[in-house]
DNA sequence: TATTGTTATACTCTATAACTATA
DNA sequence: TATAGTTATAGAGTATAACAATA
């Protein structure tokens, strides 16, 4: 392992912000009250999977993506759906499964939603180079997947 | 405004993703344990904050730089005094503040947390070069700051 | 009168356990 | 017997309100 660099060390703060930023910076909250619809953080969540998946997913797909556990989705899918945003339908393969699907109602709030935030996103971004954009996305996706994989061989090593 | 460019919308999931990563995987409560102490998150936020400032803090400038409130300080302050990990100074300058400090077992746990974590970062970019480093951590400042500053307007948007 | 920090309370998000229906 | 989903319950993290001491 070694020593850290002194780099790495300096950027981890910059990460910590961005999580914040991320998570708690409100950042949700006001995109969905831009969008119009009064939805908790987790019901956005699930609305905005479904319309960038393009298809009907199933409650432990859901769960799974989400990396929470199952009786968090099941209640919140039911507010979608008391709400007009989502339906449940059968699942024909496997009569246990439940599908769950936008409305054109849901896939509406899920786009006024992403518009707004893709919007913020692009407008922070304004001053920058499409040779700066290109590569800060290819690095950030790089860095993600890496993360993620030592992360998950953590547990694996006692 | 206008549209946003495909590649922006290709990136927003990367960044859930990676908000997933640093708040959700375990992995703050993970290196916790490696570095011996069975402190939750909040706490271990305030731990490795006055161990990076390096000076004693205030409740109300930790819990500014947590952007939490600070009740929330308060508690967890409370917890790692009752560990011994941090100290409450009377302040000299306000009577009414109260100085955070870590004492020495404190600063251990910091650090070994610390190791910890930068060390999995390290691993993780193992296999970068030296230049998409740097030009990594570069983007990456930029990009929190860039964001920060735009979401810090919305308010005054109305 | 405004500000620092504390105490008490409540809300949001998520996990675990126990259960039902199907496989 | 195992799996998909649900219901009920509990815990962590954080906010708000009311208050005390000091400015």
């Amino acid at each position: 392992m070694g020593d850290t660099e002194p780099d790495l060390r300096a950027v981890l703060p910059r990460l910590m912000q961005l999580g914040n930023v991320l998570n708690r910076s409100g950042l949700v909250e006001r995109a969905m009250e831009q969008a119009g619809a009064g939805l908790d953080r987790p019901a956005v969540t699930v609305l905005v999977m479904l319309r960038m998946t393009e298809k009907p997913l199933r409650v432990g797909e859901i769960a799974a993506r989400m990396q929470v556990a199952g009786p968090h989705v099941t209640r919140h899918t039911h507010e979608l759906e008391r709400r007009g945003l989502v339906r449940r339908l059968p699942d024909t393969d496997d009569k246990r499964a439940r599908l769950v699907e936008l409305t054109s109602a849901g896939a509406e709030i899920a786009d006024r939603y992403l518009g707004t935030v893709l919007g913020w996103l692009s407008e922070a971004m304004n001053g920058w180079s499409a040779g700066d954009r290109q590569t800060f996305y290819r690095l950030l996706q790089r860095f993600t997947e890496d993360l993620a994989a030592r992360l998950s061989t953590i547990d694996t090593e006692a």
